[in-house]
DNA sequence: AACTATTTATAAGA
DNA sequence: TTCTTATAAATAGTT
């Protein structure tokens, strides 16, 4: 169509041949925009020229990534999926996982037991409790290195008060209350990995100097 | 270019549509396999009609993969890059929330306590503590629960015996022995939402009938 | 699917 | 690139 018929074939020329495309490619745009809304299609057009000029149409309805995904599924495979694939399934179990361990913390706080036989809830009760043992000999270890740390540090500042290290000033009497607080602290450190049985409440023969520091409230 | 000439809007009749998307398909396959050809270009054309119907066309010089890469390249985008970041932070939550839990559980089992200061292990003691009550507590409901069961069941076991509706024929001993454990399974019915306060240990005043099907290891 | 009157696209030139 | 225009090609409506 034109003032001459031309065969289909490679342009030699590159000014032609640029120009060519120039004009057909506004061409093939034009009709891809027709049938869009002629035929109520979805087009997705991408050119690329011959000195790596790059054009495209998609249809205003929808997406390239749509178009893409759509021509995926269309021809049953998926140019892009081995790592996404692969993602998603991960994804998946780490959920189902997740979903998992949250129920499991849910009964451990007691939650969450409507559909728990009798069984499992004995079970359950027998783990907790034994848990529970530990968390309590744990704290009570705990305790005992605190006691421990502050004796040394305790026997340190006796040293160094003995000795005139000390920088801060305290009044006599703050002096001599330390000195003996310290030497009653090392008593009890000698209880350590002898946790008691009361559950982690308060160990009886607490130096009165240090009470205000270890009283935690039960 | 016909007959007449058609405003660029919607073909309202399906069957019209159909046959200008048909031949104005065909007619841009041709456009695009003979800019293809005359100015050595590459084109990627792909097309749904309304109905799904999937056409393409591909340059014969390329694939469409390779036009969907070279597209991604030009933009300097990748179009499942965001979905896959976005994935990707997905994942990082779920594995940190997954790691907090498993911690949690951990810990409410008593490993794990070695970074878990003094404070935080009386919290910890105390939130096991009354989980455990729970459980406990459900522990007993549940068996209470299964007490009520049989109780019904029994109840209506001995009505039948009464009026006689016992397929399988027991023994007369075994007969009366049901139809008391009955009675008094109902006394103990009525305990129910009570639980005991010790700890889920068996319950004093079991109808002797049925002790061997309700006792079970504390 | 084929026909064909008409419209549209575009090759060549400016 | 854009405009012009003669002509080729596409296609709307019809059969």
């Amino acid at each position: 169509m034109g003032r001459g018929k031309i065969e289909i074939k490679r342009i030699e020329n590159p000014t032609n041949r640029q120009v060519t495309y120039s004009k057909r490619r506004n061409g093939i745009f034009k009709k891809a925009q027709e049938l869009t809304v002629l035929c109520d299609a979805k087009v997705s057009l991408i050119m690329f020229s011959n000195t790596g000029k790059f054009h495209e149409f998609i249809s205003p309805t929808t997406t390239t990534k749509t178009m893409f995904d759509q021509y995926q599924n269309t021809l049953g495979i998926d140019l892009w999926s081995t790592h996404y694939e692969r993602m998603q399934e991960h994804l998946r179990k780490l959920r189902e996982i997740n979903n998992k361990l949250r129920r499991d913390i849910r009964q451990r706080m007691g939650e969450d037991l409507n559909d728990v036989s009798f069984d499992e809830l004995r079970g359950l009760e027998e783990r907790m409790d034994s848990a529970l043992e530990l968390v309590r000999e744990r704290k009570v270890r705990n305790l005992e290195e605190r006691h421990g740390d502050l004796l040394l540090e305790y026997e340190a500042k006796c040293e160094d008060l003995q000795y005139g290290l000390v920088d801060n000033e305290g009044d006599y009497e703050s002096t001599i209350t330390l000195a003996n607080g310290a030497s009653n602290l090392y008593a009890f450190r000698l209880h350590h990995g002898h946790p008691t049985a009361n559950g982690g409440g308060w160990i009886p023969g607490t130096p009165p100097c240090l009470s205000g520091l270890l009283n935690f409230p039960p």
